[in-house]
Parts: structure tokens; C-alpha cells; sequence
DNA sequence: AGAAAGTCTTAACTTTCGCTTAACCTCGCA
DNA sequence: TGCGAGGTTAAGCGAAAGTTAAGACTTTCT
């Protein structure tokens, strides 16, 4: 079952829609995004399994924009590949160096890039996570919607709450430190109070029932089902 | 099966970028860090089988780093190479007397590279152990996670106790002396009484099963299967 | 616009529990 | 049988997390 996540970013919307279309009628689900920074949200939102980054884009382009994803926590285990209009030597090479897993050149050829993609999907494949993923918990969240259920019953979090739940959720198990939790919610520069965490947790703990949300102590919080 | 861990450590991010990539092709599990300092951090948690050190760098360089880490315990069987920019004989001597293995010369070849790295690990294979490693006594470790499992439960330690038992386990059998323990897991200013260890492996032996655990008087302690 | 509701952060206070210690116990050995 | 080394236990301390309310903004509603 081939329901993986993809995430196009390009700036011709020919192309998106060129790939989107085969994509698609392969099962995939597809996201697109028309440059760097705009891929970068969606992606921090949606978790892809694969994102394909067209190299020259307005904005921010696929080199950039590769390297920033390498740094975001919950995206580190996304396939990466570029698509680029001639193979020049150059920018493979960059691309690589950027942290990029293949190369597609362009013109794309719909055949071929729907057997590459399979192939770079087949490669990591251990894993199993839907776009809105359940646990045991009877917990599911919904990125798309910015929406959370607990037992069917519909919640809304606000923004922080929400990003937070979304981390914590991404590696159901995994401690996450505060340090890394601050990074990824707050982003390196904001500097909030020791505590601030502590009150969204407990938002959370509140809102979602306690037992779900472990406390590790001297290291940080995790998901748990 | 070659899931062999690798560190890097070098500054120049293009270098990092260029060897990674290609010992990932390899299915190698890869890290890195840009200066000594970092490196020997990463080191220490991640217990790599192979670093690969550049020579020059700031902060702390090769050399310094290499020494150092040859004076760490849980990285005794590690295997260092540098790499260097020319082949000069100056430095590759200083370098074996620093500790090194091998050395690979820039500009680098990635697969010249990469049948150097796999001769190097083949050379002291005799071990099987991944990041979560297991034994016999059905103790498994997850250090990402911060997670323990006995039989297939899972537990949550406190810090101390969970990072003292990582030391024990990462070379089982071998056994670790009051003063490294100390070093390794309080850190080499911290004093502490004489009971503070007895009574954590006192925990872990409660946690984990007594079998494990093992005494050697007027020495130190060992983790068992 | 102004009121009302919601969000985020902080500060002050409380609670928890991991870490350390101290006092005492046990064991093996000279 | 006394000493050294480790084992055991419970108590206390203190750092880290929990709690709560209030204040500063924002957004939403009417």
C-alpha cells in the first residue's frame, strides 16, 4: 500500500500539476508548494515522506531550502531528491553536499520519475504513519486542519499547544529535551522563561488526559501510548 | 550487514556533506560534528566504530582530539583515521603517535573513500552491536529514546541510572573502575561520597535483575549476559 | 470602535522525586 | 576477630517540574 505523503515544491505550475497527476494516480497523496519557504511550511506541517525540490525557484531555492529541512528535528528522516533541467555536474554535487538523497533531471519523464520515486521510497521503508495518525491513546491529530480528537471528540488547541502535541506525536516514545523542544516550537532565537514548557504540558495534560504525556526528569517530555 | 556507525568530524560543511552522502549510499549510520570538541560529545554518546577526523580545525584539531579520545574509556576500540589535506610525512607521523589508524588524503575520492572505510571496520570486526543494542540477558537499550527494555518492557530510568547503565552496557564484560565511572558518568569536578555509585547500581539491579550486574572488588563494576 | 474572549508568557509558590549521604550491616580474608 | 570493601536503607536536600493566577497582547465578536 503505496499511501505515502509527497511534497512537490516548483515554481511552474505546469510541472506541479504534470506530477501531481501521475502521482496521484498512483496513489500517492501530494502536496505542493511554489517555493522554498512555503515547501519548508508544509512540510513542517504535513511530515512527507518524500519531497521533491525543483532547484531554481524564486524566494528561496531547493539548495536552501534542502539544507534548512536537514536541520528541523521531526523532518530528519525525509527522502530528499532534486529535480533539476540539465545534469550538470555542478549541481549534483551541491545538491548532495545539501543533503539531497537523488536527482531528477528534467524534462520529466512521467514513467521514469514515478519508478525512481517508488524506488527511494522502498528504500526507507520501515515505518508505517498516515497523515492523521491514531495511537492506542485514541488520540488523532490532523495537521491539515489544525484539529485534534480525543476519542472521536473533536478539539481545537491553540497555536503553541497545538505544535507542541504535533512534535511530541511525530515519535510516539522518543524523549524529546527541552532544549530540542524550544528549538522546534519556539525557533533558536526566542528566549522564553524555564517554565513556559511546563504550562503548555500541562494544557495539554489537561486537555488530553495525563497519562498520554510523560515527564523524564533532568532530560524532557514524551508521547506515549 | 554493515550498519557499522560512523563519525566525521571536520568544519568545512562541504566536505561533511560530500562523505556523508556516500557512506549513507553504504548504508553506513552517520554523524558529525565540525570541530574536536563537538566531536568527542558525539562520540562519547554515540559510541561510533569509526571516526574520521580532519586534521586541521578550530577550536580543537585533530591531533588534540584524537589524544583525548583515546583516553576515554567507552571509546577504547574505536578506530580513528585522518583525514589530511596533503600526504606529509610530518603529520602523518604525529598523527599515529596521537593514535590514528589509517589516514586519507583530500582532495577526497568517494570511493576510494568508501573501500577505505569498509577495510578499516572489516579489520576489527568481531562485534555485532546497533544503537539499540541488545543481549542475551533480554536487556535492550535505546538511547535516542531514553528508553529501557527488559523482556520486552518498556521502562523509563532516571538520568544517572540511565547513564550509567549505558557505560556498563556499551562494553559488556568489560569492567569499569569507581574512577571511571565517576568521569564518565558524573563528570571529572563533580565529588561525590563513596555509596553514590553502590546505591544506583543498587537501582538497576532492583530494575533490571541481579544477574547483570556484577561486582569486582577492589575494582569496579561490570554489566553481564 | 470597544468589549469580550482567547493566547502566551511570567512570576511566585508548591510539590515531587532523583540524588546523595550517613549510619549501619554483611561478607571474605588475613 | 578486626578490617576493608561493598551492600542496604532511610532520611533530607535541592533541583526540576507542577501549579496557579495575573498581566500583556491579539483576535474575535457585536
Amino acid at each position: 500500500m503505496d499511501n505515502s505523503k509527497i511534497l512537490l515544491v516548483d515554481d511552474e505550475q505546469d510541472i506541479l500539476d504534470l506530477i501531481r497527476y501521475n502521482l496521484e494516480k498512483e496513489d500517492f497523496t501530494v502536496f505542493t508548494a511554489s517555493n522554498g519557504r512555503e515547501g519548508i511550511e508544509i512540510a513542517k506541517k504535513e511530515l512527507p515522506d518524500l519531497i521533491l525540490l525543483d532547484v531554481m525557484m524564486p524566494e528561496m531555492d531547493g539548495m536552501e531550502a534542502c539544507t534548512e529541512i536537514r536541520t528541523i528535528p521531526e523532518l530528519s528522516g525525509v527522502i530528499i531528491a532534486f529535480l533539476t533541467a540539465r545534469s550538470e555536474d555542478y549541481s549534483q554535487i551541491a545538491g548532495f553536499d545539501a543533503g539531497a538523497d537523488d536527482y531528477i533531471t528534467k524534462p520529466i519523464k512521467p514513467r521514469v520519475l514515478v519508478s525512481r520515486v517508488k524506488a527511494l521510497l522502498r528504500r526507507t521503508s520501515g515505518k508505517e504513519e498516515t497523515n492523521s495518525s491514531a495511537n492506542s491513546s485514541g488520540i488523532v491529530i490532523d495537521k491539515d486542519r489544525y484539529i485534534v480528537f480525543k476519542e472521536g471528540v473533536e478539539l481545537t488547541l491553540p497555536k503553541k499547544e497545538f505544535e507542541l502535541l504535533s512534535l511530541l506525536m511525530s515519535q510516539p516514545g522518543r524523549v524529546f529535551t527541552r532544549e530540542i523542544i524550544l528549538s522546534s516550537v519556539w525557533g533558536n532565537d526566542v528566549i522564553v522563561g524555564d517554565r513556559t514548557i511546563d504550562v503548555h504540558i500541562r494544557k495539554l495534560r489537561e486537555k488530553l488526559g495525563d497519562a498520554n504525556f510523560k515527564t523524564v526528569k533532568g532530560v524532557g517530555y514524551k508521547f506515549d501510548d
